[in-house]
DNA sequence: GTGAAAGCGCTAACAT
DNA sequence: ATGTTAGCGCTTTCAC
């Protein structure tokens, strides 16, 4: 397999600085400190630049400087709507900056999660964030032998390495719940699974919650299949109420599955808040799609991509490795699913 | 900013060649062209790179040999539940090779299409598939510079760039009107926007399809102004019921807007398919979420991005950027949305 | 503020 | 099947 393109050879920097009349480094300078070079060389160089459509060659940049500019994200489910605010803090704490961000997919496998960081190690990456799957630190020695910092996010209850920023997942829980018993429910369902480190600590605050109650039942925990959480919230739903119909709540992974679980109680004929109590999880919009709206336990999900951005570019300026972890607040938002 | 990592310095392939008592050279075969290097030194080889840890430089081989190994998909909202099908097929393709997918935003935006794509020419990408956004081929010029491979998917109503595999968005269209018209719905109006090039041959399907029935007016005809489909969806429809009340169907520019149009019509007490017949575009399912299922125009959006793959990895075999757009079937699958 | 020299870590091309 | 040589295009370091 021929990988390489046609024959044409690309413009260097050296084309651009011969043609402007000085040597290679001042051109790099140009376009990189332009503050180090006067200001009529400069323009001389960018017009250069310009009129022969000269572009950097990232490869020779990242070995010759050691770093390639690429902060890696990682995260298992990255087209999830949840993860969008997420991605939306990080690229506009990184905007206009001169690092790239670079996004990857490891699932819920602690070994596809090395596999990419290895994957990642090789790209000598300024930096990166990642919320990780991996329920015990199987990847630590790795992550320590990684020439960058890296801010773990979403989760305060993992042993940090290196930066930290998150939520409390185990506690978020407990307010939903309480939440739900407050209001008068007390067959509490949990809709959504034990896949990964995130959705065994709301199990737990879940579990607190009910135990700590005397209300707790193994059998209303209620594990999903799929990754279409709208689908998944709605099958599971039907299943559920055909099963346990004394259920009078149900506490969702996150606010798909809760969506899925408002529409397949309004086919069921199940009021909602009276028959049903619902409450989702992470504070997302649906802007009246959901009816009535729902109830769910808000994270900061923006503030958490901006702010894992930004402690990184605090290391980076630093030159440090710091250590410590944030942990932000969570809400319980009360929408119409809870009422009564 | 300090960019660069620790003091520790990386392992190289010169580490490796040395500690096995070979050429550097010889480990660069027996990690990239095993085949190439006798059994016995390559298991020695092996056996110090997983020793000592080594992991190849990626800037260093893409500098050496030309070519990063990266594929660039570019495409205008690469997290939309409808590109997940397409990226798969990409991805499945690809497994297992030695080429790397790299996936990158382009919003709506031909400017923005512009800066993604200079931005992988600095990385040597080995080929580039792309959803172009541009009406007019802008970027025309641009791409034919590229030193490899392109494919343009989705649309083969575009001037071809290389190569091309996609669908008659018009004809599509057309396909989904004439259905509602089959089934008696008289005044059709359109859900969704002006925004692309697709969206703008899915409107002249649209129209040329009332046109011929004598049907159209201008007025049916409905943008979208965010980017949450189904909200967006619901609340159009809400729009459309209370200024339109004799509109008998709508045709939606994708199945979440269908989707958000059949809540907001349960809602509004229209039955559906009675007072109101709603078809989407795309295919995609919803098990059992929307009800009654929706009527959808199915594209083979994986099959897309599979092809796309192998007419990349085809072209690059061969060596030559060969030239030809493949034009895949649409079929429309009838739900019970559109039953009268 | 500008330049010369050296080299980042790897692979292509050409030996042997 | 293995090695030698040269160089990819840029940035670092140090000199002026």
């Amino acid at each position: 397999m021929r990988l390489r393109g046609g024959a044409r050879a690309r413009t260097t920097l050296s084309d651009v600085a011969r043609k402007a009349g000085v040597s290679p480094i001042t051109v790099s300078r140009a376009l990189r400190e332009p503050h180090k070079v006067s200001d009529k060389l400069r323009e001389t160089i960018l017009g250069v630049v310009d009129e022969i459509g000269y572009v950097p060659n990232f490869a020779a940049r990242a070995l010759a400087s050691r770093h390639s500019g690429i902060i890696a994200v990682l995260g298992p489910v990255l087209g999830s709507p949840g993860f969008s605010p997420v991605a939306s803090g990080i690229e506009d704490r990184f905007q206009a900056g001169e690092l790239r961000t670079q996004f990857a997919n490891i699932g819920l496998d602690a070994s596809e999660e090395a596999r990419q960081l290895n994957l990642f190690v090789a790209q000598n990456p300024a930096g990166i964030i990642m919320e990780s799957v991996a329920e015990f630190p199987v990847n630590r020695p790795l992550i320590d032998e990684i020439d960058c910092p890296v801010v773990q996010m979403m989760d305060t209850s993992l042993e940090p390495l290196d930066m930290g920023i998150g939520v409390c997942h185990r506690s978020a829980a407990k307010l939903a719940v309480r939440h739900l018993l407050s209001k008068g429910y007390s067959k509490i369902a949990l809709l959504g699974g034990n896949k990964d480190i995130r959705s065994r600590r709301r199990f737990e605050g879940y579990r607190e919650a009910l135990s700590d109650a005397g209300l707790y039942q193994p059998g209303y925990v209620f594990d999903t299949e799929g990754r279409n959480s709208v689908a998944d919230g709605h099958s599971l739903m039907r299943c559920i109420n055909s099963r346990y119909p004394e259920i009078d709540a149900v506490f969702c992974h996150d606010d798909e599955l809760a969506l899925g679980a408002l529409f397949a109680a309004s086919q069921l004929g199940l009021r909602v808040p009276e028959d049903l109590g619902i409450c989702g999880y992470n504070g997302l919009h649906f802007s009246g799609v959901d009816d009535p709206p729902l109830t769910s336990v808000s994270l900061p999900l923006y503030e958490i991509g901006f702010k894992a951005a930004e402690m990184l570019m605090a290391a980076l300026a630093s030159g440090e490795r710091k250590e410590g972890a944030v942990e932000l607040e969570v809400a319980l938002v009360e929408g119409a699913s809870t009422r009564r």
